[in-house]
DNA sequence: TCTTGATGTCAACAGCGTCAACATTCGTGA
DNA sequence: TCACGAATGTTGACGCTGTTGACATCAAGA
């Protein structure tokens, strides 16, 4: 498994806006440079360290040397911003499982590494877990990317569940209904450590994540009896179902 | 399986709040009488039909025929109402698990009701859901009734485990661990329901409602070679757990 | 009747997101 | 090289927000 401090390095390499500075305008200069940049690393910086709620346009502004309403010219609104700031924690979010699985040459233990990643990422990066899933970014603001991008950190897992599958050890169900319900318990897992209902998160949430994938495992194991669905199909489907996929519009 | 008819006629009688129309206080009138309980009650009703973020204390005061300001006799601040409406909200889910549970006689159908129930709840009152676990309400506000409250509801899930496992019917685990397990799954089922990264909330909610509970009935099921957990240990030591229970202040 | 505490009001404050008008700079074709 | 339009950043203003301190009103007990 895992260390903390692993995955800090891992995490830094896979997320360079949190480690890298924002580098400000300087005074004598008009133009900033790559101001759209900066102020999804700005906003994100600022996220993780005071909260979301936290986050005002006029401090981003300041603290990167420019004016409170330059924003307005590479985002429509605070709400594009923020929803800028979920879609690339979803890209995070989905490299870092896609790491956690191929780390290992074991398909098996690569998907539990996948659990105890998703976790991990959630908890670790928690503000900006937050982002991407607490309706700070209203339905209305999440575009075609966010949803995408959402939806592609998704199949993730429903390609290892179907992996698993065919590997025969998980269960032939519906890999999509499969794969929703992994995602729920993970999710579960994250936004209860997230949001200190699990005590201190270090002990109690390791050690229910510990717990959790064990339990998976027996829920989707194989049994006498199974009724096989057709993996293939429901494999190449996914993205494109009608609504069904994460990030989706309709509530 | 209840309708969701019934349901509504349920939470109507245990949650008079929101149906019940606040009354406004009379213009010849300087005291409003229980304006406590009426700002609780419109802003639950705010909350449950325009969203936490759209709640104002100027729209609740005027609503109520009373200044904005008034509101600062019976709540230290914005912080302290939330927090109040939270703990109203944990008092009715509690009051419906229980009610889910002891409708039938059968034990095992008893508690998997309280599953199906968890999410109902939080479907049907999505916006007072997101009010007890989205952080609106910030740790330094969540004062020891508001953790007493969450508590109670989590020991509701608790205590159906034990009963669950002296049945024969849950494997013998850790209750606190199970409880916590459980917890995670219809929360995240929940929360990604209502967050609409599930599509169609009624109809894929649901699905993954049903196939969750028979699911996770195959994860908790007692298995050959089962080590046995001191039960009744465990389940008296429910609540006073030093920071392991929902609503700790710990983050 | 007087006093006291509880409750509600009023005016003001700073901070917020957003907009319209304006300033500066960049890129590009003549 | 130069002019001109597009892109980018600034300024001032607006209405909204939560919160505060000084003041007004009322109920209840001494």
């Amino acid at each position: 498994m895992l260390t903390v401090s692993t995955y800090r390095r891992y995490t830094d390499r896979m997320c360079p806006v949190a480690s890298r500075r924002t580098k400000r305008k300087p005074a004598d200069r008009y133009h900033h440079g790559d101001l759209r940049r900066a102020l999804l690393e700005e906003a994100l910086r600022t996220i993780q360290t005071r909260g979301v709620e936290h986050l005002t346009l006029r401090t981003v502004g300041s603290r990167l040397g420019v004016s409170r309403t330059a924003l307005y010219r590479h985002f429509s609104d605070k709400q594009a911003l923020l929803a800028a700031v979920g879609l690339e924690g979803f890209r995070t979010l989905r490299l870092a499982l896609s790491a956690a699985r191929d780390r290992t040459e074991d398909s098996r233990a690569g998907f539990d590494a996948m659990g105890a990643a998703y976790v991990r990422f959630a908890v670790t990066h928690s503000s900006h877990y937050r982002v991407m899933f607490g309706r700070f970014v209203e339905s209305s603001a999440r575009d075609a990317g966010f949803v995408a991008e959402a939806t592609a950190a998704f199949e993730v897992l429903v390609g290892s569940v179907v992996e698993q599958q065919r590997a025969g050890f998980v269960r032939l169900d519906d890999p999509q209904l499969l794969a929703r319900f992994i995602w729920s318990i993970v999710h579960g897992i994250a936004m209860l450590a997230i949001d200190g209902q699990l005590g201190c998160v270090d002990e109690q949430g390791e050690a229910l994540n510990r717990y959790a994938i064990e339990r998976i495992r027996t829920a989707i194991a194989v049994s006498q009896g199974d009724v096989p669905h057709d993996i293939d199909d429901a494999a190449s489907q996914v993205g494109d179902l009608p609504g069904g996929g994460p990030g989706s519009r309709n509530r």
